[in-house]
DNA sequence: TCAAAAGTGTTATCCTTACACCCATGT
DNA sequence: ACATGGGTGTAAGGATAACACTTTTGA
């Protein structure tokens, strides 16, 4: 009989829905989680195929652009065992991000800025961060100039400036000071106690998620802002055909932070991976704007982006 | 009972010795394979402990810098069975991408172009890639067009630009065209035969390795060459002292293009990541060159390095 | 004195960033 | 007419890429 290990799969399944980015959750009604499955590697051949599976027989939803995140693997922080109902099993869970042009009403889709609220800076620097974040991390810092720095550097104090790509390193930090209800939950479970998870009240630096999935969120939200820039995925986004604006701001949903117009669409067009249609919107309000669609046959001759977002500094 | 599943760790290891970017490797004898070990579930706490444990043991290597590369599960690529020991299970693989300063004298470091000769475009275009490649895969591809299209973006055949980065879709491509001889072996072992692992006579198309290991080499080599561009992660495999020489003949094995010496200085003075200790290099032929030193301590406040590798065309 | 490698000056070009301004539509 | 969002011109500053040239050592 072999040691035990189980692999569960989670998705960070990301969509934007009235401008905002949002990303499927499953059990609403308690904390929030993402959608997860196990690996059965007598059934399943792949995990992307696996992933794709149970997603679908779950939401409902088919995936279409799907790549693997992260294996998590560090005991202490694995998954519930219920989660993936063994028994006294090891659980490794590998994470995916996907995307999709298409979000339903439902209320399963979340914005992640619920998880995450410090990470939207597009109406400027969030005031969490200088009222909520900063004094709980400085007196966790005390006199370690460690602490202080690394926690000037995630959270852009003092003048630093923001690096919008640093997701994880900021929810890591706050776990580590204790401040994101996970780590008490998962300290607790580490004495052998078995708490509960923690309700999902609204917490003021994010709402917590069961298991490690905020953490899982965080490495997703991460690694997509780091790829906008040098990988057309903003297009994974869209539909076949959108305005310049849409796509501009949907990178900002994405990236975060506000985008200056014009050089987003100089930008855009050096790419040659959009082509306008001639045709135009259906009014949103002034002036109807021209509709594009991605030149998706042109990807694989110019795969950059090269979107370069500018530095935040306040 | 658990359906079984068995997660091994592959590790990546890179050094430079003699100018040539080098890679840790286990029984010269035979084929090759990077070192690897099993994961204890009950035993390791986390994937990175057992990492440096085994190769430790294994190879009496002590590792500094370590990033998780990717998680490998597909069935009919996976591990032979007798890699890991387990009856029937299912072979999960987990790699790793270690970086180091020091390399001994010991044939167990074999330079990568071993393993993909058409990656070293110091010298120019190899050429193999015009000689032996690109008739292989145009007999291959026919007349699919589809086919001919990737083979001539991937290795940058009638005019198009050479990639780097790509060194994972490279040997896809020649994998799926039959052109690695891992490719037979594995298509035996889905029939059920099981056929012994390909011999490591120097194949012309570079040569094989065991198991998926020159995937997971092809990826760590992909990984490193994409984030030298915007991580400072070359002083990983520096010494404590180095001159700039040095440090641009490190980054041009890893990329395995030739760079601008007078830009090269310019893009890592600006960085201030390194600072000049005004003693002289001990000779290596003409001029004495002035040692330098990389600011560890800057590395968080600006974690940048910007070398933008120029297109090489021809 | 010559080979070998270190190190510097300069310039055209392109990209980034940031101004401010005009255009087309609905109310 | 005016509010709303779409769309454009232009220019300063900086980074990139590519020239060719000087300097310092050992043989």
């Amino acid at each position: 009989m072999n040691p035990s290990v189980v692999i569960g799969l989670s998705a960070v399944i990301v969509a934007i829905r009235d401008g905002e980015a949002v990303v499927l959750t499953v059990r609403p009604e308690a904390a929030a989680a993402l959608p997860f499955g196990p690996f059965a590697p007598e059934r399943d051949r792949t995990f992307e195929l696996a992933l794709r599976e149970f997603v679908s027989s779950q939401t409902g939803f088919e995936l279409g652009y799907v790549e693997q995140l992260y294996t998590f693997g560090d005991r202490g922080r694995d998954a519930p065992r219920a989660e993936v109902g063994a028994g006294a099993a090891r659980v490794v869970s590998v994470g995916y991000l996907a995307l999709t042009p298409s979000a339903s009403a439902d209320t399963v889709w979340a914005p992640w800025s619920r998880f995450f609220p410090w990470e939207d800076w597009r109406k400027g620097r969030p005031d969490l961060i200088d009222e909520g974040i900063k004094p709980a991390l400085m007196a966790w810092a005390g006199k370690d100039a460690g602490r202080a720095a690394r926690a000037r550097l995630a959270f852009a104090l003092d003048g630093a400036s923001w690096n919008e790509e640093r997701v994880l390193e900021r929810y890591e930090l706050l776990y580590e000071a204790g401040l994101a209800p996970e780590a008490a939950r998962d300290a607790a479970r580490a004495d052998g106690r078995d708490p509960a998870e923690p309700a999902a009240i609204s917490a003021a630096l994010g709402e917590p998620m069961i298991s490690d999935h905020r953490r899982i969120l965080a490495t997703g939200l991460g690694r997509l802002r780091g790829k906008l820039k040098y990988r057309p995925v903003v297009f994974e986004l869209m539909a076949g055909e959108f305005t310049l604006s849409a796509l501009q701001k949907t990178v900002e949903a994405i990236a975060g932070i506000p985008l200056h117009k014009q050089n987003f669409r100089r930008v855009v067009e050096r790419t040659g991976l959009v082509e306008g249609l001639g045709r135009m919107d259906v009014e949103t309000g002034g002036r109807p704007a021209e509709l594009f669609r991605f030149r998706r046959e042109e990807l694989q001759a110019r795969p950059a982006l090269g979107l370069s977002l500018p530095g935040v500094r306040d």
